[in-house]
DNA sequence: TTCAAACGGAGTGTTTCGCTCCGTTTCAAC
DNA sequence: GTTGAAACGGAGCGAAACACTCCGTTTGAA
């Protein structure tokens, strides 16, 4: 942490600030206008232009923000003894920390740049690991693949109240119902229906959509 | 359905249409602009403020048509005579036809007419019986309180892709773990964690929110 | 005292969108 | 045929939202 006094100091100060008031924003509303977050932040919107040049650079900041958050917690999980407790746990710490929400809601706002691709490509990578060391582990069911992870953050991302923190306890809850779901039975157990999700299929996200203000020429 | 040609008959026969156009249009895109509607239509879109004042009614009906049918799969859901199927019969129902995620992304764009809070309410109380009678069936596990399918219900109509056909076969994949985690286990059950849901918590969303254009003096 | 980094926010140009209005088409009645 | 009204299409209007610029002001280090 920075401890510099004086104008520069809270110059530094304000790049956290701004940024997690960004993100707070942004949660809320994916939409929301930059004089918002602005606000939020306690600063007029000229500091925001000093360190983005634009909405879109911001959002891009946000996303490659979560999806490094993403990695680290996938490597901490993939530091767990125990299979199927890294996957878990990892699922869990995602979850708690909302870090998917931002990244599904701000998809297709703006054009990725080649390092975020070769973040989520690595953070892919990762997931899949978890995934076959939760599998060797033997207790996730066998019929789950790597993609469904995703089909599942999505849906516990959809919970959301206006109070964070109790957003939090209820996805908690909700999630428990789900990783009861994966985790594999002794007894007679159905096979998933349909076919399996696939990592091609759930990448339309990505694709560029209007949004994030108007581009200059 | 109409039969009568000519003129009047097309009138009639656009009744569903702009209401099938407008579901899907507003499925994808719940601020989607009424021209988008009538374009998918394929109608002017004076033939849409023909019928409704603006675009408010069009939202209200839209809501109001997917609570009716809330409230018809719950009658249906009742009928059975085993009360677990009852329940996961009217869930998946629910999430196959869509309703939910109208509803919840619709919700706060419109002020609900007094019809509506009776047939909302009218709807909470089936949802309650229907988990009543899945507990006494006692392949519910008890600490599941009705207000928990709302959780669920949003959780699977997050899962969204552009084919409608897949987005249902993976919401059926999803809802499986999720049914599965509702169940009652005779192992070792851990209680569910956090305080249930509660009604009160969850009606937020009807409170007014900016959204569905501009209202006239 | 000076000066440049940092800032605040009014103003601008543009786009979006709900909605009105009016001319046109279609069909049934006569 | 003729007519009249129901239904329709879509140009265009007015208002609002919003990203971004610009410039005057503040602040603190030199």
């Amino acid at each position: 942490m920075e401890k510099l006094p004086g104008r520069r100091g809270q110059a530094v100060r304000n790049d956290a600030i701004i940024l997690e008031a960004a993100r707070n924003v942004f949660l809320e509303d994916p939409s929301a206008p930059i004089a918002a977050v602005a606000e939020r932040a306690g600063v007029g919107f000229s500091a925001l232009y000093r360190r983005y040049a634009g909405k879109e650079q911001l959002l891009r900041q946000l996303c490659h923000d979560g999806l490094k958050r993403f990695i680290a917690e996938a490597d901490t999980g993939l530091a767990d003894s125990d299979g199927w407790r890294g996957l878990t746990g990892f699922i869990e710490r995602i979850v708690d920390a909302d870090v998917h929400s931002l990244t599904v809601k701000l998809a297709g706002t703006f054009t990725p740049t080649p390092e975020m691709n070769e973040d989520a490509k690595r953070a892919n990578k990762l997931a899949v690991t978890l995934v076959k060391r939760a599998h060797e582990s033997g207790r996730l069911r066998s019929d789950v693949v790597p993609d469904d992870l995703d089909l599942l953050l999505e849906g516990c991302a959809a919970i959301r109240l206006p109070d964070p923190d109790r957003t939090r306890q209820l996805r908690k809850r909700y999630l428990a119902l789900l990783i009861r779901g994966l985790s594999a039975d002794d007894a007679k157990q159905e096979p998933l229906p349909g076919p399996a999700p696939d990592a091609q299929e759930l990448n339309w996200r990505w694709t560029r959509r209007p949004q994030a203000g108007t581009a200059k020429p």
